[in-house]
This record gives structure tokens, C-alpha cells and sequence, in this order.
DNA sequence: ATTTAATTGAGGTACGCACCTCAGAAATCA
DNA sequence: TGATTTCTGAGGTGCGTACCTCAATTAAAT
């Protein structure tokens, strides 16, 4: 009944204790056939690996870095925020977390400083990045070194990176989509889509599932061409004057990034907002206060904590090449209106 | 820079490791004086014990019991596996679980079986009841006998418990109110809602919190009088049948509990299901296929999964009187559609 | 059959901590 | 002052595992 150790097995498999212990960690030197006995062994006591005394007797110390795109976001904020905190609660657990910023919307600018992480003393990334093939190549660079690499909210191709933490960007879209259109019961208007670029991978996906949920169950509600502003918030306030002033029918806003307290701004300048549904993307500041003030109906959201959390126990997973536990690790998408506001 | 031990304590406090471990583990035998010496090393240096050291040396196993309602339920179900999954994935840790069963709508048969108990050879329970009087006291004896208590999914009184795990019923009543009211935009009709019981005590916050919001915000819809089938799931369907046939313009269904298949399936035989707007409560195999089948509209949701971790988390934490990490213990009330199931 | 290579066993040290013993030092009391 | 009593130090052992070395055994190749 108590648990079984590593003596156990070696009793059980008649072999010794060594030799399990080359079983375990997959060390050379050990025939098929006892590979096969020991195996057996484990199985048939249940034997489960003490990770915790593994861990102390390996001495083993992680060191993960976590590359974020530098300027000022609220989003950005809320991530560093949760970095900070796992950071502090992860001390325990013998893992140090250092954070890389990098530009925005310079991929090169992004790969020198990609290229400035030694490889040899850090063990796993998790990248938060807009895919260009520089990035991906600095990626893969990183992958190739040996690294575990954990892609952050928007993904890149499966090869260079070993896990994607974070939601699906197109059933996010879709999930959009389905409140705008109920929250729009009965109304026939038109929506206006926001956002900062139709470049990252995941823009386009949101923009996808958004629209075909909107064609296929809310026909009487027309999705205005996408509205970018390229990253330059100063441009927000003309583009959606414009759009607003010229769409009498404006009955919905999907915004599908960041630039939320500008937009609100100029939604409120139309003097609409409050007959306006207003849906956005990420708990930040910003929206948190625009749910309160009854300016934003809904917020499409991911748990950043946990995401945060997740990713650093995916990077470790992958160093100690040991499965993730799936369902941990699947990352919800959150609806957040005012009354489940966390 | 590297995580200090007790041998640094004990060099920085000038004295031997053996008066360090007693004053970390509160043993006798150490003057006041020193006490503090050794505490100002601890500070100075920021010395944090490594409980998984700690737990190894001492061949401490945590043993925890969680207590759940027998009987068929499809929401039970998920909780079971739920259980089952974080018993394997926490064997590594040293905890070992296992499930108690007791009676539902009999707190005289709960006490009996929490009663069968032992103390001695358990850590901690998490216990899933309705409070009733008897419930109370048998789970402040537990509590009383040093064992760390959680409450599960709906709370006792503060003092008989040490932590809280799952979400606050109040607002997620008012989450599923002012869901519903934004999907009957426009429509003047009646809301029904059901539920087994009124007497637990998380069925009144919610419905308190419902009606709150449906009556400030959503003045034209009528919430009829709660619909309680006694967790007896063969009136569901008369009472249903009766109210539905003889509300012309009952609009939407609000289920607050348990019963949600012959809940759904005596609002098929109205013809009306699929005109109504209906919200229930907890992610199980049948809200699901409800949500997919477009019969139920939203679900008011807790993760169950990431729940009984959390109290696993939050039992060790109290066994080892540690502080928990209150942002990852915090249950999110989730809401599930269709498009953003998980 | 001999050499060579591949396996295996025995044993050690270490990780950070708990808990034990026993002797010696220091403080307290008489 | 001596006789207690109270502290303290030094040292050990063990928890379950990793990782190392060296010798011994076994299998494969010549």
C-alpha cells in the first residue's frame, strides 16, 4: 500500500538499482530485455516517479525567459503582471523567470534581440510575437539550440515551436460573433470591425470566425469592412468618426485588439456608445472599465494567470521530457460581462 | 543569489544547524534571545523552506478525502473524473485521494457517514453538501480535530471551514440574468425558473442575484415564481408542462440546478424550445450537447477541473500552514456557448 | 577459444530538510 | 561556590531520487 520507490522496483525486476535508474532516465546501457523487465515492474507496483525529490536530488534549476513586445499596452501590462507574480510564486519550485522586450513591429528589431539570449544558459522561451519569416527563423534558431519554446497568444508554425499556449483565435472570433448577434436580437444595422492589423495570423483568424458566424446566424446585421489603423492609435479617432458619422444604422463594434481606450473615445464623441454593443478582446484596465461603465457589453478574454502559469509548466514539462497534462494546459475562452466581471 | 538553505541561516545567526531546525520546526529547547537571531537571518536573507524537501524528510503524505452526493447526476459525474484526473497527476506530489459518498437530501445519513472518518489516518476534506444544521456540526468537528476542511461548489459558515472553493453563487445569478435579458432584447415575456431545491443555500443567492438583475435592468420581462421539482425529477416534467402550456409568452427558461435532461425534454414536447432563450447551470454531458444542439443557449459554468486542484492546493497549503496563492485559487464563473465550449 | 564490447551490480555522494543523541557550554539557583 | 537546569553544537541517519565510478559478468565478434 505505501508508495512504491525506485528499491521496489529494482526488487521486483531482480535487477539493481542502477539499473532501474538507467530505465528512468533513459541513460545508455541497458539490454532490451531487462529494459522490458523493469518496465513491467513499473507498471505492475504503480510506480510514479517523486518528482519533487527528483528535482532535489538533480539540482536542477530552470531559467525561462519570456519575450514580450516592448511600448505602452494595457494588455502588455497585465502580462507582466502575471509573469511577476508566477514568477514570485515559482521561486519554490526552483524556476527563474527573466523577461525580454522587444519592439513592435520590427522583425528584425525583434531578431537582433532574439539573438542577444544565450542559449546555453537559459532553458526554455515562450514567445509573444507577430509571425514574419525572420521571427520564425530566430525561432527556429532557438528551438534548434535545444530550448523549449512555448508560443504566446498568437501561434507560430508547428515545427519551430513545442507547444502554443494560449485560446484558438478563430472560435474566439466565433464566440464574438454569437454575442454580438444575440445581443443584437431583432435589430437590422450594420457592425464595425476594428483593429490594429490584419497582419498577425491571429487577426485574420479572429476576422474569420467572426464573420462566418455573422453570415451564417445573424443575416439581418451587415460587418463593415475592417477598420486598421495600423498600429497608430492617433489614426483611431478620424477612421472611426468617419465610419460612425457615415453608418447611421451603427448598431455593433467588434474590436479585435488593442487600441481599446481609443476607440472608446471616439465612440463616445458620436454620442451612440450607450445604444451601441460594444465587444472587445482582452481584460485590461481599459476594458474592465468600460464593462463597469456599461460601455462594453462583453469582453472576449483568456485567463492570463493561468496562461502564464501554463506556459512555464508546458516549458518545464518539455525540459524534463515528461507529457503536460492536457486539460491543465488547455486554455478556456473567457466571456466576461459586467456581472462576472473576476 | 541562490536560494538559501539552513546552513546559510545557520552561519548568518552564528549558530549550529541543529538550533536552526529548532527554531524553524518550534522545538524546544532554545532561548529567546537566539530565537530571534535566527529569525532575523531568516528575514535577512529570505529564507523560504522547501516544503518538498521538507515533506520528504519528514515522509510526510497528504491524505484527503473529498466528500460528494451519490446518486445519478450528471454534474457529480464530471466532478468524479475530475477527482480521478487530479488523483493521478497528484500521486507524484504525495497525496493520495479518495472519494466519500454520502446521501443526498438526508443530513442525518451525511453526519452518519462522516462520521465512519478517521481523523488520525486523513489531512483534509472537501466536502460538497447543503448546510443544514447537522452538516455544520459534524463538519466543525472534523475541522476541530485539526483536519484542514474545504468547502466545495456551495459554502458553509465561515468558521467551520478554512477555504472556499468554487464560485459566488450571488453573481452567477446575475451573470445568468443579464444574459438572458441581452438575448431577449426587445421581447416582452415571462422568464421561468427552475431549480431542485430552495433550501440550499447557494440556489437562494442565485436566484437572489438574478432577480436583482432582471429587475433593474430588464423591465420587460416577468420572472415567474421558482419552479421546485424537490430533486425529484419525475415532476419536472408536469410542473414544466403545466407552467408552459399556461404562459402564452414564456420567452425564457433560467435553470438554477441539477435536472437539466428532463428539464429539456419536457420543453421539447411544447414545440416552443426552440423559440425560448434557455440558460443553465454547470458544463455536463447534457448542457453540453444542449448548447450544440442550439436548445440551450448559454451555460453558467465553473471549471471543474481546475476547481479540484484548487483544493487540493489550498488543503496542502493549510496542512502546511502556508499561504496560498489567492489569484490562482480564485474560481472564474465561466460562460459557455456554444462557440467557445471547451 | 580468445578478444572485445556491451551489460550489470555494488557502492558512493549529493540534494534540503527532519529528527535524534549526547556531550559540553552557559546561565540560573542555592 | 557548587549543583542544577537550561541551551547549544557536533554529528549522525534517512527520505526518494540522480548521477558517478569501477569492477564484474555476460554476450557477441573474431
Amino acid at each position: 500500500m505505501p508508495k512504491p520507490t525506485v528499491h521496489d522496483i529494482a526488487q521486483e525486476a531482480g535487477v539493481s538499482l542502477a539499473t532501474v535508474d538507467r530505465v528512468l532516465n533513459e541513460r545508455p546501457g541497458v539490454r532490451d530485455r531487462t529494459i522490458q523487465r523493469v518496465r513491467a515492474a513499473i507498471d505492475k507496483l504503480g510506480y510514479v516517479r517523486d518528482t519533487y525529490a527528483a528535482n532535489l536530488a538533480r539540482q536542477k534549476a530552470y531559467t525561462f525567459v519570456f519575450v514580450l513586445p516592448e511600448g505602452p499596452s494595457s494588455f502588455i501590462d497585465v502580462v507582466r503582471e502575471a509573469i511577476e507574480e508566477a514568477s514570485t510564486s515559482q521561486m519554490a519550485e526552483r524556476v527563474t523567470i527573466r523577461v525580454l522586450s522587444v519592439p513592435q513591429n520590427d522583425p528584425h528589431g525583434v531578431v537582433r534581440r532574439l539573438l542577444t539570449l544565450n542559449p546555453g544558459k537559459i532553458d526554455g522561451v515562450a514567445i509573444m510575437a507577430p509571425e514574419t519569416p525572420q521571427v520564425r527563423d530566430a525561432v527556429r534558431r532557438l528551438k534548434n539550440a535545444g530550448l523549449a519554446v512555448a508560443t504566446l497568444f498568437s501561434d507560430l508554425p508547428v515545427p519551430v515551436r513545442d507547444h502554443y499556449v494560449g485560446i484558438n483565435s478563430y472560435s474566439a472570433g466565433r464566440t464574438a460573433a454569437l454575442l454580438m448577434g444575440r445581443f443584437l436580437r431583432g435589430v437590422h444595422g450594420s457592425v464595425m470591425v476594428v483593429t490594429g492589423s490584419l497582419q498577425a495570423r491571429d487577426s485574420i483568424e479572429r476576422r474569420h470566425g467572426f464573420d462566418e458566424v455573422m453570415q451564417r446566424d445573424f443575416p439581418d446585421l451587415t460587418v463593415l469592412p475592417t477598420l486598421e489603423f495600423h498600429d497608430d492609435i492617433s489614426r483611431v479617432d478620424r477612421l472611426v468618426g468617419t465610419v460612425a458619422s457615415q453608418t447611421r444604422d451603427l448598431a455593433g463594434v467588434y474590436s479585435m485588439g488593442a487600441g481599446n481606450q481609443a476607440l472608446l473615445a471616439a465612440l463616445r464623441k458620436t454620442d451612440r456608445l450607450n445604444e451601441m454593443t460594444v465587444i472587445a478582446h482582452e481584460l485590461t484596465a481599459v476594458t474592465r472599465e468600460g464593462l463597469l461603465a456599461g460601455e462594453v457589453d462583453a469582453v472576449i478574454a483568456q485567463n492570463v494567470g493561468h496562461l502564464v502559469r501554463s506556459a512555464v509548466r508546458v516549458l518545464r514539462a518539455k525540459c524534463d521530457s515528461v507529457d503536460i497534462f492536457a486539460a491543465q494546459e488547455k486554455i478556456r475562452i473567457d466571456i466576461v460581462t459586467r456581472e462576472n466581471l473576476p
